[in-house]
Order: structure tokens, then sequence, then C-alpha cells
DNA sequence: GCCAACGTTGGC
DNA sequence: GCCAACGTTGGC
């Protein structure tokens, strides 16, 4: 299970609501990227969670719908994700997230620091800037159900 | 291989 | 806008 970070500016859950399903192209951080690659499996639930938002927090529900293939946008010049020390050997990976389900209420960062269910969960940790991360399932499951409104 | 400089992330 | 944390780059 995983969490995974989206500025809202550039792509919300609003956004993946609309188009059902995306390709989450530009991850080029080796750490994400072997996590993609090695743990990552279609089916795994996600935490969408909007950084650089007001307020921070996870704001739904997605689904590896497509686990980890080459990212094409690293090897096209004109795209803004384009990685000139790009090696094919060595690709960037991408997966497909697929849309599950919004939440009722946000889960604020806050709140997440609040819970005493949640400790040693990664994106509340200092520094924590890995965009995505594992979760444990009962942290998983204790913020589904807070962002489900149960 | 060390490490200072620099760029990015992201909360506040 | 500020700045701490962290990753990457590049000189040596």
């Amino acid at each position: 299970m995983w969490l995974m970070k989206s500025e809202p500016g550039s792509y919300s859950i609003d956004d993946l609501a609309r188009d059902g399903r995306t390709h989450w192209e530009g991850v080029r951080n080796y750490q994400a990227r072997n996590l993609m690659r090695d743990q990552m499996q279609a089916g795994d639930a996600v935490l969408f969670y909007h950084s650089n938002a007001q307020p921070p927090g996870v704001a739904g529900l997605a689904r590896i719908s497509q686990a980890a293939q080459p990212d094409p946008t690293a090897q096209d010049p004109n795209h803004a994700y384009y990685d000139p020390k790009a090696i094919p050997q060595n690709p960037w990976l991408m997966v497909e997230l697929g849309f599950v389900a919004k939440f009722p209420c946000l889960v604020s960062l806050r709140e997440l620091k609040d819970h005493p269910g949640l400790t040693g969960l990664m994106v509340i940790q200092r520094g924590a800037r890995l965009s995505v991360q594992p979760v444990a399932p009962e942290h998983f499951r204790l913020i589904e159900q807070l962002g489900l409104g149960d």
C-alpha cells in the first residue's frame, strides 16, 4: 500500500476523477523509481496526497492499474519531463494510476500528525520528500476511515 | 571518495 | 516568501 504525492495545481484528485486513470509520468528520483520497479504491483491501493496545497493532506484513494514501465517523457526532448542524461538501459519508469474515490473530507497533514494511531507514517516525518512512499496496512485502513468519514 | 555549492521539495 | 531537509553535481 502506497502514498503518492501530487501538487493539486498540476494534477489533483478531481483531475484523476475526471480522467479515470492516468500515466504517472515525471518521477525523477531513484528511490521512488526503485520502489515502483521492485515493489509496486497492479492492484495496489494508493493514498492520493495533495502537497503544496492548503491544507496539504490525503485527498482520496487510487489504485495502481498498471505496473511500472518505461516513462517515454524522459526520452522526449520537447517534453517538460525530458532528462538528457537518461539512458534506455536504466530508464525512468511510470505506473498507471486509476481513480477509486475522493474523500468527502480531506485528511489534512495536521490530522495525520496529531493522530495517535499513525506513529511512524512516513509522510509525517520531517523532511520526508519522497513522492512515492510505502504505507503500512493498518495506517492505510485508518486514514481511509478518516477520509470516508466512517 | 570527499564535500561544498546548488537546485528542489514542500510545510509554514 | 522563507527556509530546512535532502538529492545531485562537479571540482579536486
